[in-house]
DNA sequence: TCAGTACGAGACAGTATCGTACCGAAAGGG
DNA sequence: CCCTTTCGGTACGATACTGTCTCGTACTGA
């Protein structure tokens, strides 16, 4: 019983990743799982279900872990600095090579239809966040950052240029970009 | 005969917009115009042509035009960051109130799903950026940005906060966001 | 007046998807 | 050994959409 559930939810997340969500279809789950149609519907009221229950499944799972670096050491400006070009790459390959790729925009479309996914769309969003936020926080308690400075823009400063050349302009992402976006941030006194 | 195709695309744009790219069908198309599906299929060859048409003629209404900057005049750096002010701040307006926020999810999940409309993403964000690259570039010239600043990822870091607000995080676009953006493009000696 | 054209109206077959219903096989417990 | 649960396998009706086709009408210019 939960085999076979979550067989369908497995398979409806393959398909919406390869394909869209237009592709989330019983048959095309059927077909792909081996699962009965019988038996979605008994674990699912409608097809609807099986797509939320594809999103929720698919979209957790691929944020970044990338933490560990909080040892509570106290490191010093240049290890801060490193950290965060780290974890910006490490963002930046995710988001070229990962799941984010396929679902982001599905899940964005769904989301714009369907405003009761908004809740999980902002879930996973914050989960997104949080660690860079954390990061940024020790960062500004170590002085790289100014004391008062809004850490929430500071974020869309350093993700937005990652997602918008990932998402609108289709404009490679390279580690030299991450670094570069941590300088800007960072460092108020360096150029270019 | 220009009629009818115009009344066509301008029907199939209200429902890309209202409803969603899944919603651009022939027969809503025939029944929001009244347009007759013969008629449609004399001008299309086929629906997915009128979806094609629908966002060509969605997207690049909305690019903002606000020009009429460039008289040549000279002008002095505070009118130089007053402008590109302005120009951020009516592109968040746009972004916030114009047909950007719905058609957008649509384009990039039909990107995402066929190629062949990968082109006409380029061509649309190029047109969209490029008044903001030709005022980079005078900003540049007129030192306010390093000689070598390379212009594309300054309108990135200016772009890419306010699309990832809008697409992502879903958080308010503000006129302060796009002062400061400004401010931490132009002034590499002003923190925040 | 007449022919050409653009268009509306709608029928039609083909296909895809949905959700339901019914049947039989396999498995596990009593 | 039987009986209940779980599941696969279809068959089915109901829609929805596509693309093609035919027919009738209004306009337009020679």
């Amino acid at each position: 019983m939960v085999r076979s559930r979550a067989a369908v939810v497995a398979g409806a997340a393959e398909l919406l990743l390869n394909d869209g969500p237009g592709a989330v279809t019983i048959d095309a789950v059927v077909q792909r799982t081996g699962v009965a149609r019988s038996t979605i519907y008994r674990h699912f009221p409608t097809s609807t279900d099986v797509l939320r229950a594809a999103v929720e499944a698919v979209l957790p799972v691929s944020v970044p872990g990338e933490s560990g670096d909080d040892d509570g050491e106290r490191p010093n400006p240049t290890q801060l600095r490193d950290a965060l070009r780290r974890r910006l790459r490490a963002t930046a390959d995710h988001l070229v090579g990962g799941a984010w790729t396929r679902a982001l925009p599905a899940l964005l479309e769904l989301v714009a239809r369907d405003p009761s996914l908004e809740e999980h769309r902002a879930q996973i969003v914050a989960r997104h966040r949080e660690p860079l936020l954390d990061l940024l926080r020790v960062v500004r308690d170590a002085g790289l950052l100014p004391a008062d400075a809004d850490l929430a823009v500071v974020a869309d400063r350093l993700l937005g240029p990652l997602f918008y050349r990932r998402l609108v302009s289709g404009e490679p992402l390279t580690h030299e970009l991450c670094d570069h976006l941590v300088d800007t941030v960072l460092t108020p006194g360096d150029p270019r």
